[in-house]
DNA sequence: TAGGCCATCTGGTCCT
DNA sequence: AGGACCAGATGGCCTA
């Protein structure tokens, strides 16, 4: 039997990758075989007015036996290209989430995020700045009416800037890795949710979220 | 060693 | 008919 890796990376060639299966085709047409065919052997031993019948009858089982292995070679083959197809599709997906990891906020550390907490963490952090925005309309609104502005923050973080730093995990999971690890250049704000900036914190406290 | 994460295989279902 | 999508199963790797 083939490796995860050794399918993966190999071309698909039956000759250099065996997929056994552990129920064929080949059995089951075997076993349909003998069923259609009960006790016909082994109860009532083949003697004279049947046999030129039961000859044709055999004749045309080993006719079927080898169309059905053909026909499931062509399932194997089917099979496989399937499995290839499959496999294309989950390294695009993987390579979505890379892109989606690559425009998050970078954690301190190297510490690559799981597929679960990088969908969390773009959902929060999507949240978290659409509210930063709409605070902001607020208060710029307040400050065309008079008061004095209050920014409702020094920047908005952009992805992967210094601006924002990152602590704790955006997900639930007991096995998750942790953030909690303080930016020294932004050491306030650090929270359970791993926004820095003050009023992404706010705003990210304040989100009644799923997660 | 248990548990989490991941890649892959697989069969089913839906769509074109 | 064939491809895309999905969910379950399985086995490997890593970490606490």
């Amino acid at each position: 039997m083939c490796t995860a890796m050794e399918s993966a990376f190999s071309d698909i060639d039956s000759s250099s990758c065996d997929y056994s299966f552990p129920h064929t085709d080949d059995e089951d047409s075997r076993g349909s075989m003998h069923a259609a065919s009960p006790g016909s052997s082994l109860a009532s031993p083949l003697n004279s007015p049947q046999d030129a019948g039961e000859l044709q009858q055999k004749k045309k089982r080993r006719g079927r036996v080898r169309s059905e292995a053909a026909v499931h070679v062509v399932k194997k083959n089917r099979r496989m290209k399937a499995n290839d197809r499959e496999r294309n599709r989950m390294h695009n997906l993987n390579d979505a989430l890379d892109a989606l990891r690559g425009v998050l906020p970078a954690f301190p550390d190297d510490t690559k995020l799981t597929k679960i907490e990088t969908l969390r963490f773009a959902h929060n952090y999507i949240w978290a700045l659409s509210e930063t925005i709409r605070i902001a309309d607020q208060r710029g609104n307040k400050a065309r009416d008079s008061v004095p502005a209050v920014s409702c923050m020094t920047e908005v973080p952009s992805p992967g800037s210094d601006a924002c730093s990152w602590a704790s995990s955006a997900s639930s999971s007991g096995s998750s890795p942790s953030y909690n690890s303080s930016s020294p250049s932004s050491p306030e704000a650090m929270d359970d949710y791993g926004f820095l900036q003050a009023d992404v914190v706010y705003c990210y406290h304040s989100y009644p979220g799923v997660y």
